[in-house]
DNA sequence: CCGGCGATTTGCGCTGGCGCAAATTGCAAG
DNA sequence: CTTGCAATTTGCGCCAGCGCAAATCGCCGG
């Protein structure tokens, strides 16, 4: 792990509080991996070897189902960890990881993590922070599943892929990386035709364009409306 | 703190590892409170002065929508933390937790987790694990509403209720503290009403028996059955 | 023992969104 | 440029499950 532009991961969040020196420590035990797309970073049920932290590309994690189903659980954007199992006390890993993009990687063994924890208190700190988040979010998507409809559903998805990984262009804001009708159907927990039917819908009222592996949100505020529309029930 | 039964406390899965002589630090640290039926523990937004350990009764957890929904997160029963958001680096409750049934809970101040988890390493890891178990229950649960329809999803849900906090009778095992359709509905994003239809088809089968507040699963294996009928799409 | 109220049941009609299937299109390799 | 394939679009029919509403039922307080 020598030449890497340790400004550009100095400001991480999840190094907030981490002294430089510490945090040369943690970096030169790390193995920086790159990962092309549609490889797998990590699969489910495998054991937990590593823990990881994404440099650059996008990560889909997803969860198959016995059944045959695959349901999306989050995607990564570069300065997130993954492949935590091991801060859980897991020894396998609890998805799929797969690169939705190319992708550069950190990744430490996982044996490394109780030393880390003990001896870098703010590392350790902000990893759980990441776990809190993502508890909320699951948990959020449950009362989502629960409570909107599809419609909404997809206008959340779309509206959290852009603050995510929105790229502006001309166009408008662009998801900066491949992602297909059938990738956001595995997100909202639809079919990948009613995916199509809102975009086409959504593209003649002028909301987003949209093409092959491709969106671009042109009106992010008109598609809040439609994410916050049919309250209801009140 | 002073007169609880230790030796009830001790085989806690919380407490795996921990010795006797910290165990009593610990407890020796949290206050008893009795909380009535319908009662709240702590509430959603409320700051999170303290985290909780259940001992004996039933706490529901949920998430209310600021559309009025309210879904239900999950049961806790007797033997579980709760409101451990201070583990997680968060100052506020991410939920209502509510007394289903009346409860004794142990209580400490979110201060002393800092302390605990540096003094304590067994609990720490014991509480992560907690936590990652949720967050893998919290997907299995996106999973569940996205790939399941309504009846098997209310069929899991009485089976990890059962699970839970099953009670042998000479009925079959009842679900042990009241329980409404509404709160069924809660718990796996469906109307009351079509929870009660099912449960009145179950009892037809005799599957079940059930009334005001009260359910018996009588033939879990059956009910299993029901569970994962449907597979298809293989 | 008697209201009164919250919980439950059940009928009925409607519709969001899925399943199926066929047509079309855009990309990429040769 | 051509061919092949994967992604996308779109039409059509159907049904699980919701919304609404009315009727019952069972428990609790007085």
């Amino acid at each position: 792990m020598a030449s890497l532009d340790r400004s550009l991961i100095s400001g991480l969040s999840v190094f907030d509080g981490i002294a430089l020196a510490d945090l040369d420590r943690i970096i030169s035990q790390a193995r920086s991996i790159r990962i092309p797309r549609d490889q797998p970073v990590f699969e489910q049920e495998q054991e937990a070897h590593s823990f990881f932290l994404l440099l650059d590309g996008h990560v889909r994690v997803v969860k198959s189902t016995p059944d045959g189903h695959e349901v999306t659980v989050r995607y990564i954007s570069p300065g997130e960890l993954m492949g935590i199992a091991s801060a859980l006390g897991r020894t396998t890993y609890p998805a799929n990881a797969v690169a939705a993009a190319d992708c550069v990687v950190l990744a430490w063994p996982s044996q490394l993590w109780p030393t880390f924890a003990a001896s870098f208190p703010s590392f350790s700190a902000n990893t759980y922070k990441v776990v809190g988040s993502r508890l909320q979010d699951a948990h959020a998507r449950v009362i989502e599943m629960s409570t909107e409809q599809v419609e909404q559903r997809v206008a959340h998805a779309l509206l959290k892929l852009v603050k995510q990984s929105g790229k502006k262009t001309e166009e408008g804001i662009l998801i900066d990386f491949p992602i297909s009708r059938q990738d956001i159907a595995e997100m909202t927990g639809t079919t990948l035709h009613t995916v199509s039917r809102l975009l086409s819908a959504w593209e003649d009222q002028g909301l987003v364009k949209s093409g092959r592996q491709r969106v671009v949100v042109v009106e992010p505020h008109r598609l809040v409306v439609v994410a916050e529309e049919r309250g209801s029930k009140s």
